[in-house]
DNA sequence: ATGAAAATACCACTAAAGTGGTATTGGATG
DNA sequence: CATCCAATACCACTTTAGTGGTATTTTCAT
């Protein structure tokens, strides 16, 4: 059967415990591993790949939760994190989310809650108060639309791999460093970019790139 | 007393009538108008610049409400929007969202947790499902963080409008053209602005201006 | 296996961007 | 009032970008 496998982050050995056996009691959910600090996290979590971590979000060290969340997250992208919070630190828990995070509970929450949030979270959703769903909404109206995207796809492998290092603002030369070929072929895959995206200048392709609009 | 205004646009005659009767009904709430298409809505709601406004996602007309919703936010940005739909449509709540809307409701929502959400919404909340919250967060965290923009604030007025032109892949001639001044001072002013933000392309300044990371 | 597309490379040329200097004006600020 | 700065303008020069041509090799699908 497919239980829900989940990892605890809290320097609070009393909490972490109590969480502990709130979810090794549960059917459908397996504590597989506990951690007190971001540093251990690091280490352990790539190893256990759960599906959920419940990461304090303000932990006692040199490096916070959120750090900790920015820096696991690449590394296991199909695991979940839930920051856990005492108070609703709007704030931090924006920047959580940011960070890569999908979702949080207060800790006063009853277990029961507790274990749907982990279930929502699980199965897609993003457990959160309606306050902080609508600053990400409203950071999110600011932001380009990702479809605008047009012609990216009928460009080649290589053709992406360059409108991204030109879209971090390297010269020719450098590309054909990065790459160890040579800046003509680097000019002449920018050219054929700039053909199949209609456009004729750097600025007009990065800003395709990054889904702005044309002109 | 401050009751929260709210207009109602909806091409179905019986469910407008029925909102409006729950929300006339009760305390704190009062309708102030119903609007049956489009077009309608673009003219009434400038002008009565409700707190609220109830806009079917679906309408029947050349137009849908979320390019009403689209057209509308903008001319009255202190009113919040909320989408109504019939099932859980994500693919076109999401394009609400996008669209400057703020929430949404089910049509099958009994009135009381309607009126709820009604009032989450005009207090700052975004009320919608945790499956769409997560959509609008995995969006957001694949954005850059406005608040990188190192810099930007150092620039004179007239800088971050060249900066700005800059931006949308402008020739020095183009910004020239458009400004109403010389080519050479445009130049001039480039070349202060990567002082300023310590770059030395375009392509470096405009990532700044759009808060992505320098190099 | 053969033809198409992609990746590589080089060349010649034009256009635009970037560097850095001088200089004038008008407004703000001490 | 003196001074600083933003905005304007012009110049000379170097570097980089963009256009468009040819040509070879690899890869991949028909």
């Amino acid at each position: 059967m497919n239980e829900i496998t989940v990892c605890i982050v809290d320097d609070n050995r009393d909490l972490r415990l109590a969480l502990e056996e709130i979810i090794g009691m549960s059917d459908g959910y397996q504590c597989i591993g506990t951690m007190s600090t971001p540093k251990e996290a690091m280490e352990k979590i790539p190893k256990l790949c759960p599906d959920v971590v419940l990461m304090d979000i303000n932990l006692n060290s040199d490096e916070s939760g959120i750090d900790c969340v920015r820096e696991l997250k690449p590394k296991v992208p199909r695991t979940n994190f839930m920051m856990c919070t005492v108070y609703e630190e709007d704030e931090k828990i924006f920047e959580a989310l940011r960070a890569g995070a999908s979702g949080y509970i207060l800790k006063k929450t009853a277990p029961a809650k507790m274990l749907e949030a982990i279930k929502d979270l699980h199965e897609g959703g993003a457990p959160m108060s309606s306050q902080i769903a609508r600053k990400v909404v409203f950071t999110f109206q600011h932001t380009p639309d990702p479809r605008n995207q047009q012609g990216i796809d009928d460009l080649s492998n290589r053709e992406k791999e360059i409108l991204e290092l030109l879209s971090k603002g390297l010269m020719y030369k450098e590309i054909a460093a990065e790459l160890y070929i040579s800046q003509e072929t680097v000019r002449k895959h920018v050219y054929h970019i700039y053909e199949k995206l209609h456009v004729n200048n750097r600025v007009a392709a990065v800003n395709r790139f990054f889904g702005r609009e044309a002109l």
